[in-house]
Formats: structure tokens, sequence, C-alpha cells
DNA sequence: TCCGATTTGTTCGTATGTATG
DNA sequence: GCATACATACGAACAAATCGG
């Protein structure tokens, strides 16, 4: 547990850097404050004490407690030369995005800059507490990959003072839409297109779409699986749409597929997966059903993970650049802090966002039943 | 007319700038300060708060109160109040590294500490480039898996500097034997032992081990592998001892394996593999001579790593404490700094190496054949 | 210029929690 | 277990500076 006096120093620092309380603004009065919090005026006067030697906040008698003009102090912060990048993920041992942070700090690290690594295990407290440490030391540039994109997003206000700062940052794999920041994503709704029609081309018509929505990669996939059954005139029958978010996904996509396969003559032919952990997952619950992939229900991953390759049923996925885009994102940065050195607008870099479009790898996992319907 | 606690703070700082109090030197308790400048606790406390956030006195609470080393400090805090981290692995997104990365950066930033990554690609002279950069900058503490520690490392001096600059270091997973560093490693040779006890336990007497050796852990589960061998009273045909490096390690032992699998009527029933990537690998192999496993051939991997459970066949393997060696690494780095903070000498930690006992986790990939030569 | 309300500065008292030896 | 020492928190009083009327 945190102290009160501490609680009560975050969330004045809170207000300084997203900006709340601009330089040389009049904060609230001790007296305020310990009616806000609820606490003594000795707690109020420990959390303010702090914040003034930390440079925060500047006091007058008489007159009132003020925030303090970071941007100066922080000049004279950049003693040495230290060149620091900042890449915020959502995980860092997960699936692929050791990849992609891989691809970035290889690149980064070639120009001599130091990077350091930040995950929010998707939790927006976590990408809050983290911008918040960014925006209160010397960073030159942001990588960040977007917490729960899905979601509207609480810590807006601090990216806007990244760009208060003239700190430049970039989104990868979703974005914020609010923000329009620059960007390296992947196409996904082509994606989730693409997984489902190709599952249509074979003659499949009776599909599963599992898709995480909690960030826009899942959205977006969901819509292209949406398209391609349009395009195709398929009909969808809506419960074959199943929704799950981060928290849920280690239980409900693999409770709802023994649900539809304890159905008997379910005519369900193929599963499109949201991405390749999932199809994993929900490989094991159709192998301990001793249903066949891809004889009898054919399944398609997403990202082209290690995982595709490395199953016992090799997986047909959507690839996924990892690497390559932690590279760009890499390179895209470098522009972006080259061009503000040289006082360019960041307008300059309007068109430098990247949108990968997406490849089918066809694999093992699923199968034509074109030619069967015929026959049979 | 001055304040109070500024009094009481001059004196303090007095005696310690003439000498009264030397550096690490309990000072008087609060509650005697109390008495011999006739003030409350709360001024007192003051007093010392100021003085503590300057830099000239450090507590511990239960303790006492504590003159600062400030020869010391002032080289420190110059920079500010950063809290940094460096983590220097061979590689970021391979393997079982993510999960390394991930222990050690949950626990360091719990802790307030920036965590700035590095990897040197198994590639001594980036290892030399990556050092010398945080040689050239303010970090608190550093955590190094050892680049090819299997040969002698060229890049030794820069380890001492670490030391001579006292910054802590530890090394995890192997360590350069000329530095005797504090390390968290796992004991490499009964893992090597347990492997091959476990298949010769299993009637296996032909076996192929196959080592990286360029790093310690390499030649150490080889040592094991001997070892278990001498112990069971079995000869081991030199040329079922097959060593590689890095870069080799995609070709090397697979072609090997194919030699041997290409001779008549070898007897080979088991492979004892340096981790589980390359068991993967071997499987391949194994699978395109239609070899099947456990049933002609048993393997075992190393780490138990996700591979292990992902593959077709799952492995019988050692397991790899990864994200937990993580943490334990960052607790060990906090310990040292701490200390050093505190003026202890870094003798007190010399008990604090860990080194894991390796655990044997049986999957599939193992089979009993003692019975089956009874009966033939 | 003075007054009074407000705001921060200094000081004391007291109580309870937690770590150390 | 106990004494000691620091940590956190509440309350109260008075001083000193500021600001608007």
């Amino acid at each position: 547990m945190t102290t009160k006096y501490n609680t009560v120093r975050q969330a004045i620092k809170s207000k300084i850097i997203e900006g709340t309380y601009t330089p040389h603004q009049k904060i609230s009065s001790e007296s305020e404050l310990m009616k806000e919090f609820s606490v003594s005026r000795h707690t109020v006067r420990l959390a303010i004490g702090d914040l003034v030697t930390e440079g925060w906040l500047y006091k007058e008698q008489g007159s009132g407690t003020f925030c303090a003009d970071r941007s100066k102090i922080n000049n004279n912060q950049v003693v040495g030369n230290q060149k620091n990048i900042a890449i915020i993920t959502t995980y860092i041992s997960d699936y692929i995005f050791p990849s992609i942070i891989r691809g970035a700090e290889s690149r980064l690290s070639e120009e001599g800059y130091q990077v350091s690594i930040f995950s929010t295990n998707n939790d927006q407290n976590n990408e809050r507490r983290i911008l918040e440490k960014i925006l209160s030391q010397k960073f030159d540039g942001v990588i960040v990959e977007p917490t729960k994109s899905g979601y509207s997003n609480p810590n807006i206000n601090y990216y806007l003072n990244l760009e208060r700062l003239s700190i430049p940052y970039i989104m990868i794999n979703a974005y914020y839409d609010e923000l329009e920041p620059i960007s390296i994503v992947m196409d996904d709704e082509k994606g989730g297109f693409l997984q489902t029609d190709h599952l249509i081309k074979l003659g499949h018509e009776n599909l599963i779409g599992f898709f995480k929505t909690d960030d826009t990669q899942g959205t977006k996939r969901m819509k292209g699986f949406l398209k391609a059954h349009r395009k195709n005139k398929i009909a969808i029958n809506p419960s074959n749409i199943i929704t799950y978010n981060t928290e849920e996904k280690n239980t409900k996509p693999m409770d709802e597929l023994k649900k539809v396969l304890a159905v008997k003559n379910n005519a369900i032919t193929g599963l499109v997966c949201y991405n390749d952990e999932l199809a994993m997952k929900l490989l094991d619950i159709l192998r301990t059903d001793n249903i066949q992939v891809p004889e009898d229900i054919s399944i398609v991953g997403y990202d082209d993970s290690f995982l595709a390759e490395v199953s016992e049923v090799k997986l047909t996925t959507i690839e996924h650049p990892k690497s390559e885009m932690g590279e760009a994102a890499a390179n895209t940065i470098l522009d972006l802090i080259q061009s503000k050195n040289n006082g360019k607008s960041e307008e300059d870099f309007n068109g430098n966002s990247t949108v990968y479009a997406p490849n089918l790898t066809i694999r093992k996992s699923t199968r034509d039943i074109s030619e069967s319907k015929v026959t049979s």
C-alpha cells in the first residue's frame, strides 16, 4: 500500500504532467487539498514539499504554490549527449512482441540510441504510469503499441503533452483514433478478409470467427470477416462471431468452441482466429475432441508466429512483418527526430505512416471442401 | 532570526564538514537531538529531512541516521534522480530470453528503475561496444548474460572497470570464470547429467549428445553427459559427442545427425540435446526420415521452453526458471545497489549468487526400452 | 495606508505503525 | 519479546507574507 502523502504527491504530479496545471499556474491551496484528499495539512505539506525539492512546484509565502516551468529545467538536464528512445509495448515476452522489439532495438542501437523498454501488460493504468515517467525524463522519441486500443483511451492527455513538449512518438500495430498519430500498422481489415475469403474459396460456408475486441486489430479483423461474407454473399449467423477481451483470452473462446462442438450436426467447417496463439489453443480443444484438422475442420491463424510452424498441424495464417515492423518503426522515429532537430514541421511527415498489406501463408490447416461437397 | 530547524540543520552539517561525523557513522537519534537542541521531534525531522535530500545523510528505519559518503555520492547525484539499470543479453527475441527479460523488467520497474536493454547477438565486438556505452553513462547496475562465455573473453577489462567505478553487475545463465562475479545460473552440469541419466535409466546405452560449446552452459552440460555415462559404467563412443558453436547451430548438428542415420545398423536410441530449440530441429530431421519419437528414438531437450509443449511430440526436458531467474537477477542487483549506497562492502554478498537445481520434466519424447530389450 | 482574508512558514504535541538489533 | 529508531498521520497554534478592497 502506498502512503497518503504519496498518493497526494502522485495526483498533483499527474496533473502537471498531463497538462492540467500549466507552468506558473497557481495550484489548489493547502486547505483546498486537505478537503480534496481528506488528509491533514501536514500530509499535504509533505507531498508538496517533495515536489518542490524535485522541481515540479515552487511556493510563494502568502501567495500560493505554483507549477514550475519544467521545459527550461529539462534543457539543463540534458547533461551529456545521451540519446534515448522508449519503447512501450503491451507485453515483452509473449508471442511476436520480442521480434518487434528486436527489430527496433537493433536499428536504434546502430544509430547510437539507448533503448528503454516498458510493458503495460495491457493495463491502461500501467500505460499512464509509464507515460508519466517518460514525460518526467528526457526522451528523444517514443515508440508505442497502444494499450486496449479498442477502448477509448483515458491517457490521451499524456500523448498530447508529448506533442506539446515536441517529443516525437509513433504507434505500432494499432493507434488511438482520437490522436491520428503517425503509425506503422497492418491492414487488419484486409487481413481478416483474406483469412475468411480463403476459407470461403475453399468451399467453407459455416465459419466461426473469434476476435479479441479490446484492441482495434481485433475489431478490424472482424470487419474483414464480415466483409468477406458479404462479398461472397454468404449469410452469417451472428452467434458465429465470438468476441472476447484480454482477460478472457484463456477461457471464453475455448468455452464457446466447446459449446458449439457439443451441438450435434453443427455444420461448422472452419475457424477464423484472431491470432495464432488462439488458433493453437483451439487446436488443442479440437484434438481432445478427436476432430481432425484440416480433414474435419479448417483453421486459419494470424501473425505467422513461430507457433504456426512448430505445431503438429502447420497453420495457414496471415504474415506479420514483426521485426521488419520494428525496424520500420525505428526508422520512422529516427526520421522524425532528425526533422525536429532541423526545425522542420511535423507536417512533412504526414505521409510517413506505413500500412502493411497482409499476405496469406498457406500451410496445412485448411482444406478445400468444395469437391467433397460436389461428390457427396 | 534564523529558524530553529535551520540552526539544527547547520549544526549537524557542520559536524559532518568538520569531520566530527565520518562517513557511515551513526549520528545522534532524533530523540537525542530533541534534547540537545531543546526542540520538538518535528523540527529535528525537518532539519534531517533537508540534509537527506541534499545528500549529507541517509536514514535506515529501525537502525538510525547516518552520515553519507559524500565523495561517491557527488558522482552519482549529478545527473538527477533517474534510476537506470542495463540488461545485456545475447539475444532479445529468441527463445527463453524474452521471459528472462520480462521477469527482470517487471521487478525493476516496480522499484522505479528504468530498464535499458542491449543485445550482443553473441558477438564479442558488440559486447565491447555496449560495455563502452554503459561505462560512459550513468547506470546504477548491470545485468549481463555473457557472450560466448565458453571462450576466453577479451572484454574482461571493461568488467573490471565497472568494478572500479563501483557499478554493481551480475551475470545470468553463465559467467566468465576469470571474474568470479555474483551470478544467477543453473547447475548445468547436473542438468546434463539428469538428461543423460534419465535415458540410461530407461535402458538406453547408445546416445548422441549435441552441445553448443561456445558458452559454458554447453560445456557443462556435456560434462554432465559424460558423468552420467561414467556413473552408469557405459562407454562412450567419442564420435557420439557432437559439439558446435552459435554460427553452426542451424547446420552442423543436423548434418551430423543425418550422417549417423545414414549408417545402417547404427544402434542409436537416444539424443541428448543442448536445448529445446535444437531438439525441435533434430525432431524435424527424424520426421523426414520417418523415424518415430519416442518409439524408435528418444530425445531430451533443455530449458522447458514453449517449444517443448507446442510440438507434435511433447518434449521431455530440463526446466529453466526463466522469468523467475529474471526476477532473482533483479532482486540481487537491487540488493547490491542498496548495499553500495549504504557503504557496505560487497563482501557481504558473496553468498548471494544463486544456483538453480535443475529438474527434469518428463513428457512424451522418451521411452523405456529396457523391457523390449529383455524380451528381444 | 490600513484591514482582513487568505496562504504559506514554523513549531509543538500526540498517536500508531514498522523495521532493526 | 522488547526497547529503540525511524515513518506516517492527525491536530493545533501562531507567524509572516500577499492581495484586494
